[in-house]
Parts: C-alpha cells; sequence; structure tokens
RNA sequence: GGACGAUUAGCUCAGUUGGUUAGAGCGCUACGUUGACAUCGUAGAGGUCGGCGGUUCGAAUCCGUCAUCGUCCACCA
C-alpha cells in the first residue's frame, strides 16, 4: 500500500473529523473485543464502574485513559486483552438523583410507590448509560462493549444473592438491633466510612443532675443535650475516689423524672470533664456498650426523620437541633444547665447528603468481618499479596483492615439489590434464599414478606471483577481472564471499594482479584482545589475534548504527574498537548509529502545509511525500550515524556532537517535510504503513542505505507539489534554540537546583516574531519547561505576562534568583527564556566577518597571531563591573548 | 492524638536503584515569512532543589529534626 495524498491534510490537525471516523472504524472491525478461551495470554483490566448518577468527571477521564493506555499497548504486545467495561446502579446518589427529579415535578417517591419508583429509576438508568457510552466513545476508549454488565443485570444479581446466601449459612452475615449511623435525610443507615467526621463549632453544656436522695447533684457534660431525654444511667469510673459514695445510686432525670442509676464502668476517663458521663445506649455507640455490659434500657427519642419522638414529651415533634435549643433553655431556666463552653469537635456527616449523621439503635443486616478480614491480611502478609503502586497505599490498607468493624450492609433505599430474606407472617420464622420464595418453609403459610431493605451498593460492586466475568457459573471467561491484572482507581474509594473486592475475591475464589492496584491522585482545579458542584470549578472532559481533541486531553491527563498524587487542571497543558499533536502532524505530513509513490515494500534499511540515519534508529531503540518499560512501570508521564523529546527534538529538529538533502537531492539510492527510514521511524514511533494518543496516530499510520487493518491491532515496536549504533551517537553529538554553535554565531555578534560571514571549521582530529566532511551539507543547512558560509579547513589563517566544542573549534574572520571587546569579554566569559568547571573536576580527582571509592567507570568518565575542559580552555585562552595582541 | 504526602526556575510539574555544568512545558526577553509546522523556529535570562544537622569520596535523591501546606485515620462525653 503506498502513502496516501498528502493534499487532502491540512497543516493544522483537525481532532474532531478524525475522532468520530476511526471510533466507529475500530467498533466495526471489533478490534476491542477480546478473545477468550484463547492460547494467547490474558491481560484483564475490569473498568471501575461509574455511577448511572450523571456525566462522567475529568477524574473518570484520568482514570479511563491510563486503563486504556494500558490495554492498547498489551493488546500490540500480543496480549489476549480484555477491558470490560459496566457500570453502578449506585444505590443512595441514584435514587437521590431521581427523587430530586420528581420533586421538581412535585411527586415523592412514596406518591409513586415502590415499583413505580424503581421504574423510573430504571428510565434514568437507560437515559445515562447512553451518555456514558457516548463519553467512553470520545474518549477513545478501548472497551469490549461484548462484554458490559451492570451492577443490576441479572448475572450480577445472581451472583450477589449467591454470596449473601453463602455468608448467611457460613454465620457471616447477621440481623440485629444496633446503633449504626443513620442519616435522617436520606433516612437510612450508612456505613461507618459513609460518614465524614468534620471539624465544628460546637458547645459542651454541662448539667447538673439531681440525686434522688437529695444529698446534691452530679455533674455531667454533652456536645448533644437533646439525647438527654434518652438517658437511662449516670457512669463513673469505678476507681474514682471523688464518686465512690455515688456508685448504685440513683438520679432523677430532669424534665422527664425518670430514675436512672448511677453505674460504674471502665469507659470512663477520670481526667475528662467532672469524669461522670451520661449514658443514652440508643443514641451513642459507646453508651450502647456500656448498657449491654449494665442491662440498661434503650430509649429512642428521635424519629427516622430526626424529629423528636413520643418519648421526649413535650419536645415531640421538634426538629432534633430546634429541641436542642429548646432544651437548653428550658434546663438553663431549671438551673440544669450551668455552664456552656464553646467546643471544637468532629461531627459525623452524610458522605451523600451532608447532613448530621445520627446514632441511631437499629435493626439492620451486617458482615461479620473478622474472619474474612483475617484472610486478608494473611494473604497481604504472605506471598501473593497485592502490589499496590504506588506501595505506600498498602500501609493505608492493612491499618484499615486491620481495625475494622462489622460493616452495615442494609440501606433502608428501593433502588438496589433487595435483600433476599422472608419473614412468615405466620409462624414468624425468617428465611434466606437464592431464589424468590413464596411460601414459609417451615409452615408452609404463603404469608410472606420480603425484606424491605436493599443492600449497600459497595456490596455488589465488592464481586465487580468475578461477577463480571461470570461467577458463580464457572464460565470461560472466569476461567481465561480471572483473576486480573491490574485495578485503576482513585484512592478515596481504597477502603469502599479495593478493599472489599480483595477480601470477597479472597473468599469466593480463593485468590486476589488483581496483581496489581494502580492508585491515582484527584484532578483538581488550577488553584488546587477539590472540583466540586458547589464550587462549580468542575471541567467537563467534553469540553476540553470539544476544544482540544481527545488525544491531547488523554496526553495532559497521562503526563500530568506521577501515580498516585493530585494533579491541577489546567488548560494551557491541553494546549501544549494540542500542539505536540500538532507537530506530529505537520511532521508526518512532510513525511508523507516525500513518500508519493513509495511503498511498504519500498521499505529497506539494509543500504548504506548515514550518520543521521543511524542514529536516528539508535535512539528509536532507545525509545522504544525506555517505553514500552515505563509503561509497564505504570510511569505514565515518564513514558510520555520520552515519546515527547524523541519526535520533538530528535525526529522533528534534527533527523527531518537532515533528510532534507536527501529527499530534495539527485542520488536516487540516498533518496530511497532515507525514505526507508523516516517511514519506518514514524511508522514505529505512532505505534509507541498510540497507547495514549489513539486517533492521530491512526490518522497518520493509516496515511503512511503500511500492512495491515488498524494501528490498534498493529504488533507492538521491538528494538532492532541489527540498528544499533552506538558510535552514531557520538557523532551526531559533535554535528549537533557545531550546528548550534554556527548558528549561533550571528546571534552573538554585533555584524550587521547584510554582512555575510565566512566561517571556518577546524576539526581536531581526522577522525572529526571524516566526519564533518560528511556532515558538512547538514551544517551547511541550518545557516542561511545568504549571510552565513562555512568552509573546513584544518588551518586558518586571520582567523580568530569562536567556538570551542568536543573535536572541533569554529573561527570567524578577524576582518568581519565589528566590535572586539564585545567578541573577548564573551569569551572571557566562557573561559571563566570552564575554568569553573575544570577547578570542580580537579578538586574531585584530587579527592583521594573519591578516587579510591568511587567506581571506575564514574572516575574515567570525570577524568575525560577534565580533559576536555581543559583543552578547549587553553585554546581559548590562547586566542584571546592573539585578539588582545 | 496518630499516619502519609507535598515543598525544585515567575507558574504547573519531572528528576527510576545517591555519581552529566539540576530538566520540561507555559510565561518572559531578543531575533526570525530559509520549500512540515507561527498550534512554528533560533538564542537567552531565570534555581544556594523549604530550614538546620547527619551518613558518604560524593546528597535534590538516604537518615534525623523543625517549619509551612494538604490528605487520611482515630468513640473521648
Amino acid at each position: 500500500m503506498s502513502a496516501n495524498q498528502t493534499k487532502e491534510m491540512p497543516t493544522k490537525y483537525d481532532p474532531k473529523e478524525s475522532e468520530a471516523k476511526w471510533y466507529s472504524y475500530w467498533i466495526e472491525g471489533d478490534y476491542f473485543k477480546a478473545e477468550g478461551n484463547s492460547a494467547k495470554t490474558p491481560y484483564t483490566i475490569v473498568i471501575p464502574p461509574p455511577n448511572v448518577t450523571g456525566n462522567l468527571h475529568i477524574g473518570h477521564a484520568l482514570n479511563n485513559t491510563l486503563q486504556d493506555i494500558l490495554i492498547r499497548a498489551k493488546r500490540m504486545q500480543g496480549f489476549d486483552a480484555l477491558w470490560l467495561p459496566g457500570m453502578d446502579h449506585a444505590g443512595i446518589a441514584t435514587q437521590a438523583r431521581v427523587e430530586g427529579m420528581l420533586k421538581q415535578e412535585g411527586v415523592s417517591r412514596y406518591d409513586l410507590g415502590r415499583e413505580q419508583f424503581v421504574e423510573k429509576v430504571w428510565e434514568w438508568k437507560g437515559k445515562y448509560a447512553d451518555i456514558i457510552r457516548q463519553q467512553w466513545s470520545k474518549m477513545g476508549l478501548s472497551l469490549d462493549y461484548s462484554r458490559e454488565r451492570f451492577t443490576l443485570d441479572e448475572g450480577l444479581s445472581n451472583a450477589v444473592r449467591e454470596v449473601f446466601v453463602r455468608l448467611y449459612e457460613k454465620g457471616l452475615i447477621y440481623r440485629g438491633k444496633y446503633i449504626i449511623n443513620w442519616d435522617p435525610q436520606t433516612r437510612t443507615a450508612l456505613s461507618d466510612i459513609e460518614v465524614e467526621y468534620k471539624e465544628v463549632k460546637g458547645a459542651l453544656y454541662h448539667l447538673r443532675y439531681p440525686l434522688k436522695d437529695e444529698s446534691g447533684f452530679i455533674e455531667v457534660a454533652t456536645t448533644r443535650p437533646e439525647t438527654m431525654l434518652g438517658d437511662t444511667a449516670v457512669a463513673v469510673h469505678p476507681q474514682d475516689e471523688r464518686y465512690q459514695s455515688l456508685i448504685g445510686k440513683i438520679v432523677i432525670l430532669p424534665i422527664t423524672g425518670r430514675e436512672i442509676p448511677i453505674v460504674a464502668d471502665d469507659y470512663v476517663d477520670k481526667e475528662f470533664g467532672s469524669g461522670a458521663v451520661k449514658i443514652t445506649p440508643a443514641h451513642d455507640p459507646n453508651d450502647f456498650e456500656l448498657g449491654n455490659r449494665h442491662s440498661l434500657d434503650r430509649i429512642l427519642v428521635m424519629d427516622e426523620s430526626g424529629k423528636m419522638n413520643e418519648n421526649a414529651g413535650q419536645y415531640q415533634g421538634l426538629d432534633r437541633f430546634e429541641c436542642r435549643k429548646q432544651i437548653v433553655k428550658d434546663l438553663q431556666e431549671q438551673g440544669i444547665c450551668f455552664k456552656i463552653e464553646e467546643h471544637i469537635h468532629q461531627v459525623g456527616h452524610s458522605e451523600r447528603s451532608g447532613a448530621v449523621v445520627e446514632p441511631y439503635l437499629s435493626t439492620q443486616w451486617f458482615v461479620k468481618m473478622g474472619p474474612l478480614a483475617d484472610a486478608a491480611i494473611d494473604k497481604q502478609k504472605g506471598e501473593h499479596a497485592v502490589a499496590f503502586v504506588p506501595d505506600r497505599f498498602e500501609k493505608i490498607y492493612l491499618h484499615w483492615i486491620e481495625n475494622i468493624r462489622d460493616w452495615c450492609i442494609s440501606r433502608q433505599l428501593w433502588w438496589g439489590h433487595r435483600i433476599p430474606a422472608w419473614y412468615c407472617g405466620d409462624c414468624g420464622e425468617m428465611s434466606v434464599s437464592r431464589t424468590d420464595i413464596h411460601q414459609c418453609p417451615s409452615c408452609q403459610s404463603a404469608n410472606l414478606q420480603q425484606d424491605n431493605d436493599v443492600l449497600d451498593t459497595w456490596f455488589s460492586s465488592a464481586l465487580w471483577p468475578f461477577s463480571t466475568l461470570g461467577w458463580p457459573e464457572a464460565t470461560e471467561d472466569l476461567k481465561h481472564f480471572y483473576p486480573t491484572d491490574v485495578l485503576v482507581t482513585g484512592y478515596d474509594i481504597i477502603f469502599f471499594w479495593v478493599a472489599r473486592m480483595i477480601f470477597t475475591g479472597l473468599e469466593f475464589t480463593g485468590q486476589n482479584p488483581f496483581k496489581n492496584v494502580l492508585i491515582t491522585g484527584l484532578v483538581r482545579d488550577a488553584e488546587g482545589r477539590k472540583m466540586s458542584k458547589s464550587l462549580g470549578n468542575g471541567v467537563d472532559p467534553m469540553e476540553v475534548i470539544d476544544q482540544y481533541g481527545a488525544d491531547a486531553m488523554r496526553y495532559m491527563l497521562a503526563t500530568g504527574n506521577t501515580p498516585g498524587n493530585d494533579q491541577r487542571f489546567r488548560w494551557e497543558r491541553v494546549e501544549a498537548a494540542r500542539n505536540f499533536a500538532n507537530k506530529i502532524w505537520n511532521a508526518s505530513r512532510f513525511a508523507l509529502m516525500n513518500l508519493e509513490e513509495f511503498t511498504v515494500e519500498d521499505i529497506d534499511l539494509s543500504g548504506p545509511l548515514g550518520t543521521t540515519d543511524k542514529w536516528i534508529l539508535t535512539r528509536l531503540n532507545e525509545t522504544i525500550t525506555d517505553v514500552t518499560r515505563l509503561l509497564d512501570q505504570y510511569e505514565f508521564g515518564e513514558s510520555g515524556r520520552t515519546l515527547y523529546n524523541f519526535i520533538w527534538d530528535d525526529l522533528c529538529d534534527w533527523y527531518i532537517e537532515m533528510a532534507k538533502p536527501h529527499l530534495y537531492g539527485d542520488d536516487p539510492q540516498a533518496k530511497k535510504t532515507t525514505q526507508s527510514v523516516l517511514c519506518y521511524v514514524l511508522d514505529q514511533t505512532m505505534r509507541l503513542l498510540h497507547p495514549v494518543m489513539p486517533f492521530i496516530t491512526e490518522e497518520i499510520w493509516q496515511h503512511l505505507p503500511h500492512r495491515g487493518m488498524s494501528i490498534t491491532v498493529a504488533e507492538w515496536p521491538k528494538v532492532n539489534e541489527q540498528h544499533h549504533y552506538p558510535e552514531s551517537v557520538k557523532q551526531m553529538a559533535l554535528l549537533m554540537d557545531v550546528i548550534r554553535n554556527v548558528r549561533n554565531i550571528r546571534a552573538e555578534m554585533n555584524v550587521p546583516l547584510s554582512k555575510k560571514i565566512e566561517l571556518m571549521i577546524k576539526p581536531s582530529s581526522d577522525e572529526a574531519l571524516e566526519l564533518l566532511q560528511k556532515g558538512e551539507e547538514y551544517v551547511r543547512r541550518f545557516c542561511n547561505p545568504e549571510k552565513l558560509d562555512i568552509s573546513l579547513s584544518p588551518t586558518v589563517p586571520d582567523k580568530v576562534v569562536s567556538a570551542v566544542v568536543t573535536g572541533a573549534e569554529i573561527y570567524l574572520p578577524l576582518a568581519g568583527l565589528i566590535d572586539l571587546a564585545k567578541e573577548i569579554a564573551r569569551l572571557e566569559k566562557e573561559a571563566e564556566n570552564l575554568a569553573k568547571e575544570v577547578e570542580r573536576v580537579t578538586k574531585k580527582l584530587s579527592n583521594e577518597g573519591f578516587v579510591a571509592k568511587a567506581p571506575a567507570h564514574v572516575v574515567a568518565e570525570e577524568k575525560a571531563k577534565g580533559q576536555d575542559y581543559q583543552e578547549k580552555l587553553n585554546v581559548i585562552h590562547a586566542r584571546i591573548e592573539e585578539l588582545k595582541s
């Protein structure tokens, strides 16, 4: 296939046109579909399923880009690469969004009823799933849509039930009445990690509870005075001398007049406050525990919306905060509350609704974490641990799982996996079952009621790596693709998701669900603030793509910083990435202009190669090695920069410039060789760049002479040992040095532009002479012959040195110098720099410790450098003297 | 109260096991319509790598400590 016409390629790359075209081409060609059950080694990534609550944000774009880079590279490297897409039903979040939408229509979920409401949510899900798929395609993600899953689809729902039933039968799921975190706004229980503790300026209210025997008072303090209505004891430390005589006495609880005991318990800290604590077992986890130890009553004083209930007597119906104000006022009037101190403390807020969470006594379902956590800890401390990248996150994971408490999994919502437990209205038995049941197994009654609660969303997410592959069925996919290779996710959901996938994976598949976990940071705004809806500082990835193209966004995100650290979103960086794409585009245009009639069969690297050819092929090899290694190490930033430097500096600035004389010259052999090298290097470079910038690389690759249908399935570049020429690197260094200096001369001198300068280059060795003879035309090419000309000569009459590089000296005519003093000053400055370096090296080499202890090659390098500096310095010194005389 | 991260050029960030005259992009200055590219090219200015102490022949890199900023964890009423 020959190169396509370049006439259709404008000077500016237009991502819009190219991106839509190639994504549908890839989908139609089925290039993203993993084979499954193949002889190829599998490489698997499951996408962290986005919530169907709305559009994807820039954080998804980062996370997805990294996964796509990995999966595309592995696909090209010959793995059976599977990137499995899917979405999460996101219980609370989605339900809240739909309720919000209904509210605008003046409808509540209770108006609709459970069935109709859930139907509405499914409609919503359908709409947003389409939007998300559209966004995935815009970003160019190479997802295998034939395997797409949803956490509420039939297969995954079966997996959820299977897990629930098995854990229940093992005694690892239980139901009971405990203190949980209650969100009064969404009216559901939350797990511990769904509570965010924020520092809040509150108050510490000091209360004086009267003793029943009228012998005095006992002082307690609280931050939540309204809970005193539910107090069922006052506790003191058993060894506290102050209270020895009070233990066992009775206190009259103010307002209610209830009689409650003073109990002794180790939990109480003698040092804090008065050393006496009011105990509210139904509204505080510690008090609950203490209450159990002392068989205290539990009095709930609020309802599920955070309003005071019938146990609150006169305060019934008041909101808890309204009640707080009222009760404090009343207690103050009665002299019960005698002191109010400002008090800064941590208050739990619902991660979802933001409401202040209420510790609340309620019947819920729990996962018993002890055995599951122990297994996960053992595994992580053994040989087959999950490798966290960066590894510091392993410590965070371990610390959490080592201190884990039972997981509250029931939610009082309608959108989610309904708990598979049924209660018999006749015999009262509870049955847990994999399939829906309609008859009580104990008494055969049909009077059955399924549990109203649904499971925590993360319960189903925890199964994601294996449930999506077909578990509990022993499917071909599960055998082939599980365990997965790497999980890419943000540090914010290590506890919510990563940890839970690990312990469920171990429990149900006996293996860690993934070998590596790559942790990404957050994408923040330009000021470093977290992006949030309330601040309105979020960046829509679709807008970025719209303005600069998906490749530019991907490159920017992937090279933004090192894994695990946050990055700031800056439009200037997207622009820089766009400019990079444009540079690649134009370099390719140049190549293609010179590859007309050139076909893939014409590529021939066996001909006599020039220094520049050998050099660029050697640099390509180095680039292949580095990029391949860096991608395997998840060093996306470094790999991106490596390619950037190779393409912009080596390929564009040097090789292409030096290729011009051959391409425009009349030596057909030289032209063909140059075309071959150019074509080959560009092809290989596009492949290396493809994982990060899939669209532009496909576009260019399709224009280039090539074999195959798509770069997505082209073979990953391998180091070409045949074309490895270390000496060419040294030679190019001389050439580049000379050119840089020659080019620089006019800028450095006060020579009128009209004046032509004739330079002379004096090679310092025969080897250098030979090289410069070969490279002379290149050097000339970088000058404007009208204004600057060069000639090569071993002798230099009537000239003065202008620059000294390793291997050559550059002279300019004495007669042409306008400002002798300035030239001397310039040389003196150069001499000064060199002298400093010589001194540094001399000092180093005269240090006995250095010579004795440093590795031989380091010492040798220093010596060589010293010599080089000294030689240059000598030449410059000599010339300064000449100029002065 | 613990743990972790960050601190490098005006700005945003690299710097892989300690060893080039510490780099890039953006910005800035001065030039530039040389047959791919002004979304470009050439040259340049700009850093005692947060402070102090230590290990080492040698530290941006390792250790200690302090400071500032940030994050996570923690039931003290």
